[in-house]
DNA sequence: GTAGGCCGTCTTTTT
DNA sequence: GACGGCCTAC
């Protein structure tokens, strides 16, 4: 007898499902490797085997669900409950809502360290820097260390932290890292060398974790082999998506969790591998099965039910002239007479028209805004969409690219929250005390070294005579900072001081501080959702929230509104019609990735995985020349691109090929002031500016 | 030591 | 088109 849940399943995806579980169980418990194509059904066979774990009598606080995104876990847990409603009814929330161990490796990583705080040697009460943050450790180093005033220049903070995170990531020697990734940065290996270890040091003395920790200190629990028996003990099941994205440090993390690979399921696609630039390998997966012994099962989901069969094909097509494949093409029953569009357009600007046009169109045949989404390779790509968007009154979320978070003033706020949690978070400090008027960076430094040897910082602080020309802003900052300290207020109250705090240097400080004051307000509100201040701060960080400021608050859950979003950010996600942005060469591939062919070889599966997010229809548009940038408003600077790459002649059969707009004769009176070829006016003006 | 202005550099994708 | 670094005036 096969349970009703399984029905759903083809054969394949059944086999995943219930390998190695209850009565029908082939193959014993052992480990499990699902290759899960492009919309083969990978989300919902995970989450049919995590359903099937539970309705089998496995405990659910017993099961570790690690995911990419923090998105993509919450999806996971909402499905296996509705699965095991089918069956059990009402019931079923009590068992799925005891599935708390779904994250990202990250999220999880923070949780086992704050539990095992105290065996390891750390205060339970870190913080955790996000990329920026850590960005800034590095760089007081950096001057710490003299390296800002080498004779030759020396690498950028970003880079620094860039080339010590991929060292960490993927397990390998500095001097390793740097010949491979980072060739012209070798000459600096041994003053790299310094910097490193004076931030790791940095960070152990201020509290902090940055991302990269929250994995290594993880990492090294579990190569204790006692701790690695505890905490590979609390799960019977580990199951990880997504797992052609995962780096050498979370295989070790796994590996030493479940050294036999008993309950270990990873699922993944090599063709959509795309996050080697965060130290990611397809290695990682295709050595899964031989790193166990008796090795890994596998299984591979090879139907796709998402796309149309002339998509596919196009797809396919791309992805078959890369170097190397490992898996098989996707094949589907899903018939129809439209291939996917190639769509010649002037410039940007009428890229934007023609996506508008036919994003309202398809509405206008009963596709909502939200059955749509316009995807591409960077951020900035879809500026003048956004502004069409805006024009034309149609509402869109952006997921990728900048975050509210970035934002100064809200950074800012950020900083007064995670002092008062962390007084010795020299990052935070060293932001903060510089909004007060007549504090730079000398005297924020001095403060921050008096007082980061002393057991109550804060109260130390209050102690020091204020700075000479801070006038009434420095009692008010060290009130701000013990009323929190306190913890009087408590959560969200807590934000609100540091908020009133904060508004009149905000006012100083900004021109515009009327905008920036509603966005700390959406902040508050944000905030009001968890429970603690440090629970916030953690969350926040972890998952900041995608969606920029601009637009007008949190969109309804009824409202209609279009997807854009970076390739990236659509990973695992699905739409019935899709528009890929700027397919040209300098774009995908980005100018910036064309070094290796390794990273050539990562842009061409990122084209892949944009064209597979479409279910009905696919368009990929061709700007054929572009405004450069480095020129003021007026200019006409411009280069002509060429098509991308990825699709050579010999690909055009799976197309259909079509330029826009559509000659036709002009209609007089049909202009309108869009059309507007040259602004003489905006010119003039431009000659004094 | 801080604040403001000027110039050169780098410009991606994310937990 | 922003940001870091450098210079100069307070």
């Amino acid at each position: 007898m096969t349970a009703s849940h399984l029905d759903t399943l083809n054969d394949r995806q059944r086999t995943a499902v219930v390998h190695g579980i209850g009565p029908e169980a082939a193959g014993g418990d052992g480990p499990l490797l699902i290759i899960a194509g492009a919309g083969s059904g990978k989300t919902n066979t995970l989450a049919h085997r995590v359903a099937h774990l539970i309705l089998n009598g496995a405990d659910p606080r017993r099961i570790l669900l690690m995911t990419f995104s923090r998105r993509a876990a919450t999806e996971m847990s909402r499905r296996v409950e509705r699965i095991c409603r089918k069956i059990l009814g009402n019931d079923a929330a009590i068992l799925t809502d005891a599935l708390t161990w779904a994250g990202t490796f990250h999220g999880i990583g923070a949780r086992i360290l704050r539990d095992y705080a105290y065996e390891i040697g750390l205060d339970p009460a870190f913080t955790i820097h996000d990329r920026e943050d850590s960005a800034d450790l590095m760089n007081l180093m950096r001057h710490d260390l003299g390296l800002s005033k080498m004779e030759s220049r020396f690498p950028t903070k970003g880079t620094c932290l860039a080339i010590y995170s991929r060292a960490v990531n993927s397990e390998t020697p500095l001097t390793e890292v740097l010949k491979t990734a980072y060739p012209w940065c070798g000459t600096w290996e041994k003053e790299l060398k310094a910097l490193f270890a004076a931030y790791v040091e940095a960070k152990q003395a201020q509290n902090v974790l940055d991302y990269d920790d929250l994995l290594l200190y993880w990492a090294q629990t579990v190569s204790d082999p006692e701790l690695a028996a505890e905490i590979g003990g609390r799960f019977d099941h580990v199951l990880v998506d997504e797992y052609q994205d995962t780096n050498r440090l979370q295989s070790s993390i796994l590996t030493a969790m479940k050294p036999g690979g008993r309950g270990l399921t990873v699922v993944g696609d090599d063709a959509q591998s795309i996050y080697s630039f965060r130290a990611a390998t397809i290695r990682n997966i295709l050595d899964f099965p031989a790193s166990f012994d008796p090795p890994a099962d596998i299984v591979t989901l090879d139907r796709n039910y998402r796309s149309t069969q002339p998509i596919l094909a196009a797809a396919n097509g791309v992805i078959d002239l890369a170097r190397e494949r490992f898996t098989k093409n996707l094949w589907t029953e899903r018939q129809s007479e439209d291939r996917p569009r190639l769509v010649s357009v002037r410039d940007e600007a009428e890229q934007a028209n023609y996506i508008v046009e036919q994003i309202l169109e398809n509405r206008e045949r009963g596709l909502t805004l939200k059955d749509q989404a316009v995807l591409f390779r960077t951020s900035s790509h879809s500026g003048s969409l956004e502004i069409e968007l805006t024009r034309r009154n149609i509402p869109f979320v952006k997921f990728g690219g900048l975050k509210f978070l970035d934002a100064a003033h809200v950074k800012d706020l950020l900083a007064a929250l995670r002092f008062a949690q962390n007084p010795r978070d020299k990052v935070a400090g060293f932001r903060l005390m510089q909004l007060l008027p007549g504090v730079g960076p000398q005297t924020a430094s001095k403060i921050l070294d008096a007082i980061a040897t002393d057991p109550h910082p804060l109260a130390a602080l209050a102690e020091i005579p204020p700075p000479p020309r801070t006038g009434d802003d420095w009692g008010r900052f060290v009130d701000m900072l013990s009323a929190m300290g306190k913890g009087q207020a408590g959560w969200p109250g807590e934000i609100e001081i540091a908020r009133l705090w904060y508004e009149p240097h905000l006012d100083r400080i900004h021109e515009d501080a009327e905008t920036r004051k509603a966005d700390l307000v959406q902040l508050g509100q944000i905030a009001s959702g968890y429970g603690s201040r440090e629970r916030f701060l953690t969350e926040l960080t972890l998952d900041p929230p995608d969606a920029t400021s601009d637009q007008a608050g949190v969109p309804l859950l009824d409202e209609d509104y279009l997807i854009l979003s970076t390739i990236h950010s659509a990973k695992g996600q699905e739409w019935k019609s899709v528009f890929v942005l700027n397919c040209v060469d300098g774009c995908i591939p980005s100018d910036l990735a064309v070094g290796t062919t390794a990273e050539i070889e990562e842009e061409r599966r990122l084209l892949y995985v944009a064209m597979t997010r479409a279910k009905d229809s696919l368009h990929l548009t061709v700007p054929q020349r572009f405004f450069t940038h480095g020129q003021n408003a007026q200019g006409d600077r411009h280069v002509y691109a060429a098509r991308t790459r990825f699709i050579p002649a010999t690909l055009l059969q799976f197309f259909e090929s079509a330029a826009w707009p559509v000659a036709q004769p002009s209609a007089p009176g049909a202009r309108d002031a869009r059309q507007i070829r040259l602004d003489v006016g905006a010119r003039m003006r431009g000659m004094w500016s």
